[in-house]
DNA sequence: ATGAAAGCGCTAACAA
DNA sequence: TTGTTAGCGCTTTCAT
């Protein structure tokens, strides 16, 4: 049994009340004498009192816990695989949410046989869904949901414009990408995308390509979109020196892009002269590969720190205008599109 | 204003304890006639009613929620960042946590100005310590917490023999590494670290390094321990083609033993063929870089969901014994100790 | 099978 | 400045 501010009441010979106000209320607030003050901070300490959380939470109607749900239906976000999507994510939310003094919780009802009861059940001030598919089922949970909540890595759009939104920009982040290989000469171009990632992502991001190459003059084709199948042959035919066509590629992700520069010079072709390649995400491995990739690099974390930075405002009250929030993607310029090779230290 | 049992068993014409019985007991227990059960379901579902969680964590005294923890006086650890040892382990814990039905919070309060505070307020049924650097500090806010700690990444003799403790068997991991390259002839193998790395878990390494050579009958000298510091110009004084002595190099780390990879190759020596390279950590890029990295993988994933099993062993009164819990590494052997080159896919 | 009543620890309106 | 009182929503004896 633990020590309760009736305990600290009895020893400092005041009422819970006056304990409450010494040890929890703002100082401002609080009128109360120095001498009992004193009092109670003593008695206080020499019963090792702690407020107990779950009855203040209770009372007060809020817990400053900050929820972090994903969408459903799909495998629960992984901290460490991946291109660090959600680790970095976190990191960013975490981050931000500390500095607000609150804490941040994983939840597992939301992932179990009622997810809908984790929504509105009190346990959260304030939700960030982390959305990796928009789905109606989703937008139904959202609806019933009584705190603020704040989406990531969605468009406004998709959840009927409804709640406020924090997303990378992706198709910015291939004009970038279209835009350093058109200044370093290249007109062939093409994009090269995973069969199995066709999703809402990377068909923006080969949208983008389009535009931008349009924008810049540059036709594309149906040859110019290469998609490679899971056993990767496609990525081995394409790379035959009379099939390679283009001398630069943007890839749509770092892994396969990293697999094209091994295939690349497998196939005697030399990274960037002869194909300079451009990933997505920036993943920790651009540096460590050769020639290092340049990559198109998403601000995941202050994607984390932004949705966090609008959940409190919203929290707090304040309406959140405009309702979609497009962080820039910036380019990590690497070995992959340049024509210097590595050199030793002098 | 949201709805609770009152207004449910207004609805239903029975009191909130049926409401509570049929809607939040365990069915066994339940002795409500069903009839009257389906009434209640009825008016619940129609009310849209939703448990409040607080009140009922408050009542029950207990939260359903593991805290995890970081030593103090240190960065919080990065999901992220490094070699994503926070974040497999993170995934790990959530995973066996939400198996059992327990919520997952990271809380401010321990990082802030009255860290103690967070301990033992009510608001964690178990805390999950993750120990980055043991300290006397740590030791003294350990002993003032009331409720189960785990403690994962550290000794349990480093925390007075007193709580369970989960780590991955760092010697052992060590002792598959020597033993690899003893087994492909290896005989003069070094071992290379970061001077700016010399942490406890290093300092293990090397150890067992050491141990694990004299039981091969080889004998270890201060030359075969090469400490590279953040300039990197020892690395590349180590590589020029008559300073190098060994034809094996176990490196403490992965980042570094990919360096390792490319500072040899631009010095003209072949990998694994005049040297072969192990790191530690199997860390993602060991598959992106060439030739690809042998190294030693900890079981982080399990290291998390085994602390998470203990956590919540203890919190249900059984004890633990060992106290220690040692998990195995393993060796993914790769292309940089191995001698037939990679081949093009026939 | 159902109801009445008490109380978890805390805070805040109101009273003295 | 300090005390009294009530109640947040829920569960759980103990009655009926």
């Amino acid at each position: 049994m633990s020590i309760t501010l009736k305990d600290v009441a009895k020893m400092a010979n005041v009422t819970p009340t006056v304990v409450s106000r010494v040890l929890h209320n703002k100082a401002s607030t609080v009128r109360v004498s120095a001498a009992t003050a004193e009092r109670v901070r003593v008695a206080a300490h020499q019963l090792g009192y702690r407020v107990n959380v779950m009855a203040r939470n209770f009372r007060e109607r809020q817990t400053r816990t900050i929820g972090v749900l994903n969408g459903r239906g799909l495998a629960r976000p992984s901290f460490a695989k991946g291109p660090r999507y959600f680790a970095t994510l976190m990191d960013g939310i975490v981050d931000a949410a500390f500095q607000h003094g609150y804490s941040v919780t994983l939840c597992p009802q939301l992932l179990g046989e009622h997810p809908e009861e984790g929504l509105s059940d009190g346990r959260f001030d304030g939700l960030i869904w982390y959305s990796i598919e928009p789905s109606y089922d989703t937008l139904r949970e959202l609806e019933r949901c009584s705190v603020p909540i704040v989406i990531v890595h969605a468009h406004a759009k998709d959840f009927g414009v409804r709640y406020p939104t924090v997303i990378a920009d992706n198709p910015q982040g291939i004009g970038l990408a279209v835009r350093h290989l058109i200044d370093l000469g290249h007109s062939r171009i093409g994009f090269a995308l995973d069969r199995d990632a066709m999703n809402v992502e990377t068909m923006e991001r080969l949208e983008a390509f389009r535009f931008h190459m349009a924008g810049a003059g540059l036709t594309v084709t149906e040859s110019d979109v290469i998609k490679i199948g899971t056993d990767r042959l496609g990525l081995h035919e394409y790379l035959t020196p009379e099939k390679l066509v283009h001398s630069a590629m943007i890839v749509h992700a770092d892994g396969l892009a990293a697999e094209f520069i091994v295939a690349a010079q497998e196939h005697g072709h030399s990274v960037p002269s002869d194909l300079a390649i451009i990933g997505f995400d920036s993943t920790e491995f651009c540096d460590e590969i050769r020639p290092t990739l340049t990559s198109v690099s998403q601000p995941l974390f202050d994607l984390g720190g932004s949705a966090t930075h609008r959940l409190i405002q919203l929290m707090g009250g304040t309406p959140i205008d405009p309702l979609e929030l497009l962080l820039p993607c910036s380019l990590d310029v690497r070995g992959s599109t340049l024509s210097l090779p590595p050199r030793l230290p002098s």
